[in-house]
RNA sequence: GCCUGGGUGGCGAAAUUGGUAUACGCACUAGACUCAAAAUCUAGCGGGCUUAACGCCCAUGUCGGUUCGACUCCGACCCUAGGCACCA
């Protein structure tokens, strides 16, 4: 049913303030962006990832939103039938922070910033979906948070282990790795230990290979940084374990428990390779200091010895810069391993080098090809025997005894001083003795991830609290689904008096509860969920929000969802961006979804970066390091700059000199812009196209207003020649044969064309700077079309109008206000774009 | 150290994928309108020669290569931004 509003006359003047309020009030009153699935029309899911709601909206947000805006515009122009929605991710530090310092309550203090932050999303215009919107804090939100816990506990996906975090004991806190800097409290300079903690875990190295393979699902989509990304942070190599026998070990595993149990043969040690081919060049076995083997026969071990191992562990503690390189360091255990090929006996190491969270916690050491072993062997004068060679250097190599090599040889080659295997490809050697450890029981082929399961607990109050019971009688009980929410106390007083230890286990009333199984008495779980659990499945929430009972209707979400189009950050390209991918695939195994990907494609866009001005504090505990910054808001600073804009000097107000650097914009750092205030002076429309013109989405956009003038003018100069051919053009023009256009006309046509498939060209390769100086260009070419309306031919005329349609559908992606009031103007009603039904102006070949 | 992007005017950036390099915008210069200013409009705007006019040469980080033709493809190097960092 078409509304009409009755035609308004036009300003002369083009008033931002004015259309902004008008087409916000009636796509408010309209519902003009709200939608349902129809199985008629085709879909499409234009997603931008949600934020946090600090309180204010920054220019990383407008950039993010209004990109995602310009694509849900240009589909719906398309016909199809967009979803656009948007929501908070509204649990986190942030809000307990400002609870513990002010004093409020952290719900309040997050619903006020959301209707803050609304409002402002609001005011630019922004198409969503409003009755679709969820917040992560509520409880009809994180009762289903709850829910997934509790089916992936079932399924096996969730359990408990114990795991080293970092413990100030003078404190009683739990300390992440930069307040364990150096080893010490940040707080109170006690030395840090490690200390035993009961964490959730969710298990999502069950999924390692479905993370790398279905890849290849989306590898269309995705940028390939972020899948590279993913990739190496799932880390898979594939390689073999080797046994290797301990000769001089008496003593077995003491805990069978101990997650390294797959060693286990007290009488050997299992290393994991990639290069079994190297197998004859080993000169020791390094283990690392936590190894068990370590561990079941430290008593025996020189007191020289113990000391080196105990360092080694104290050592791993301190958390040091990543930049700094961590010297090689170990001790001789006086342990002999047998090499299972050759016969040799080798030394056992205790390696700072080696990682027990990683493969088997311990490795062969072959410094002739391996740039670690070899750093070690030179070290500690260690032999190095060469047993790969290169193909043109194989004679050579084969008849001497040792080559004094230079730096490690890394690459594959032949075998040499290898025994039976001499002559044979790296590749090859691989496969067949990873074939004979096998078949002589002293190996096996093996896959290893660097991915770790994901820990979701967290000693934290604002965020959904994981739904399990401790009872006495029957041990971990998990919620029974129909208790859930669990919800958090509507009041809570926050202080960081036990930080370290979650503020739920001071409320009694949260903490008493009974057993969902038996009855008695018992004890809730008092850790909060990671807020990454939130985000990984709220863009399903938006395709049936109000369901009381599941997470959403899996009917309804297969209409909607794989999302086809996604943008955000790639500060989430790992994180964030695993995780979902993770959840989608235990939805499918669920059944609640049949797909293996959550998103089509992926954009990244770059960040909002500006200039900072601050007087830099050394820091005496860290001389290397960076000091403390002070920062000095823009505006409070004189700058000085060279011919090329670059700064030469910088002073604060006091005269002080200042040091200057490109950074994330931010409220704390002075640099950050106020969108409101940008809307107020520009409009909405004029900022959004500034914005998108600046620069090319996926490139990081340094924050500059200077150029936003230039957004204004283009909007007016499209606005005046509206209003001077309204009445002209607003009567329908009849078809008109071509021979009748005048040369200018055709021209102007041709441009119209040509900017129509420019501009549906950008669109589908997600390229945004490009179309807008289309638009300008397709303005400038009508300005240059030479025709007074009073005297223009009919077919002028159609040309004029023609080409003014097609700027104004073109524009609404950018500027949705005014080009709705144009549109409305040359409609000849006063309805706009969406409720006249118009379409993305066609393309004709044959005119371009 | 390894990996991935990127180097084009004073600035942000274009270039139909190998075919007129610098579109569009910002800044700047001159002119028109104005008592004046703003706004708007017109013209100019990579560098160097040159003409009355036409024009010519050099320029896409550097050096080389392929091609009738290279910002685009190939090789080496330089610079820069980001990611990873003892993962065996």
């Amino acid at each position: 049913m078409a509304l009409d509003f009755g035609l308004n006359f036009m300003d002369e003047k083009y008033f931002a303030k004015k259309i902004e309020d008008k087409w916000q009030t009636r796509w408010r009153e309209t519902g003009a962006f709200e939608v349902e699935r129809d199985d008629a029309k085709p879909k499409f899911y234009q997603l931008e990832m949600l934020p946090y709601p600090s309180g204010n909206l920054h220019m990383g947000h407008v950039r993010n939103y209004s990109v995602g805006d310009a694509l849900a515009w240009y589909k719906r122009l398309k016909g199809f039938n967009v979803l656009h929605p948007i929501g908070w991710d509204s649990f986190g530090q942030p809000a307990e922070d400002a609870a513990i310092k002010r004093g409020v309550n952290p719900r309040d203090w997050t619903e006020q910033n959301i209707n803050h932050m609304r409002k402002q999303l609001q005011n630019l215009g922004l198409s969503y979906d409003w009755r679709r919107e969820m917040a992560a804090h509520r409880p009809d939100y994180y009762k289903f948070d709850q829910w997934f816990f509790l089916k992936m506990y079932e399924m096996g996906l969730a359990y408990k282990k114990k795991t080293q975090v970092n413990w100030c004991d003078n404190d009683k806190a739990v300390l992440s790795n930069e307040q364990a800097s150096g080893g010490l409290c940040w707080r109170c300079g006690h030395p840090v230990t490690k200390k035993d903690l009961e964490q959730w875990f969710l298990k999502t190295t069950a999924y390692a290979d479905q993370l790398l393979d279905d890849m290849a699902e989306i590898e269309a989509g995705w940028a390939e940084k972020v899948l590279k990304r993913q990739r190496d942070w799932i880390g898979r190599s594939e390689g073999a374990f080797v046994e290797f026998g301990i000769r001089n070990s008496d003593l077995g595993l003491k805990d069978k428990t101990n997650p390294q149990s797959q060693i286990a043969n007290p009488k050997s040690v299992r290393v994991f390779t990639t290069r079994i081919d190297t197998i004859y060049g080993a000169n020791a076995i390094v283990v690392a200091a936590e190894h068990p083997i370590v561990e079941a026969n430290f008593a025996h071990f020189s007191d020289e010895t113990r000391i080196v191992i105990e360092k080694i562990k104290a050592d791993k503690l301190k958390v040091t810069d990543h930049e700094a390189e961590v010297e090689k360091e170990g001790v001789d255990t006086g342990l002999k391993a047998i090499n299972p090929f050759s016969g040799e006996e080798l030394p056992v190491w205790v390696g700072n080098y080696v990682m027990i969270e990683y493969g088997t916690g311990a490795v062969m050491s072959v410094p002739a090809h391996d740039e670690r072993d070899f750093e070690f062997a030179k070290k500690y004068g260690l032999p190095i025997r060469q047993v790969i060679s290169e193909p043109h250097l194989v004679h050579e190599h084969s008849t001497m005894q040792a080559l004094a090599l230079e730096q490690a040889f890394s690459d594959y080659g032949v075998l040499v001083h290898s025994d039976y295997w001499n002559g044979k490809t790296s590749e090859n050697a691989k496969k067949e003795m990873t074939e004979y450890a096998v078949k002589h029981g002293f190996g096996e082929a093996a896959t290893t991830y660097r991915l770790r399961d994901w820990g979701i607990s967290r000693q934290r109050f604002w965020g959904a609290p994981i739904p399990i019971v401790y009872c006495e009688k029957c041990g971990v009980v998990p919620e029974k689904f129909e208790n859930l929410p669990i919800e958090l106390p509507a009041q809570m007083v926050l202080n960081d008096e036990i930080e370290g230890t979650s503020p739920l286990a001071k409320d009694e009333d949260f903490v008493n509860t009974v057993c969902p199984d038996c009855g008695e008495p018992a004890t809730r779980e008092t850790d909060t969920m990671d807020t990454f659990v939130d985000s990984c499945w709220y863009y399903f929430r938006y395709t049936d929000p109000k369901n009381p009972e599941m997470p959403f209707s899996p009917e309804i979400a297969a209409y909607w969802t794989p999302v086809d189009q996604y943008i955000g950050g790639d500060d989430h390209a790992v994180m964030h961006l695993i995780y979902t991918r993770f959840w989608t695939k235990v939805m499918r195994d669920i059944g609640l979804v049949k797909f293996d990907e959550p998103v089509k494609r992926l954009l990244t866009q770059g960040m909002v970066v500006g200039e900072t001005f601050f007087d830099e504090i050394p820091n005496p505990d860290e001389p290397e390091g960076k000091g403390k910054r002070i920062y000095f808001p823009p505006s409070s600073v004189t700058v000085e700059r060279d011919a090329k804009g670059k700064i030469i000097a910088a002073k604060s107000a006091d005269g002080k000199m200042l040091k200057s650097a490109i950074e994330r914009m931010s409220k704390s750092k002075g640099n950050g812009v106020d969108p409101d205030e940008m809307v107020e002076i520009y409009g909405a429309d004029a900022a959004r196209i500034f914005v998108l013109f600046a620069a090319p989405v996926e490139n990081e956009l340094v924050w500059n207003e200077a150029g936003i003038e230039g957004a204004t003018r283009f909007l007016q100069r499209v606005w005046r020649f509206v209003y001077k051919w309204q009445s002209a053009v607003s009567r329908q023009p009849s078809p008109i044969s071509n021979e009748e256009f005048s040369a200018d006309a055709r021209k102007l046509r041709q441009k119209t064309h040509q900017t129509i498939k420019r501009i549906g060209e950008n669109f589908e390769s997600l390229q945004f700077n490009t179309p807008v100086a289309a638009l300008m260009e397709l303005s400038n070419a009508i300005y240059d079309f030479k025709v007074e309306p009073e005297s223009a031919s009919d077919a002028d005329i159609f040309a004029i109008r023609e080409a003014a349609e097609a700027l104004i559908l073109m524009l609404a992606p950018f500027a949705p206000h005014t080009a709705e009031e144009l549109y409305a103007q040359i409609a000849g009603n006063d309805r706009g774009i969406l409720a006249n039904g118009a379409r993305f102006p066609e393309y004709r070949e044959e005119l371009a």
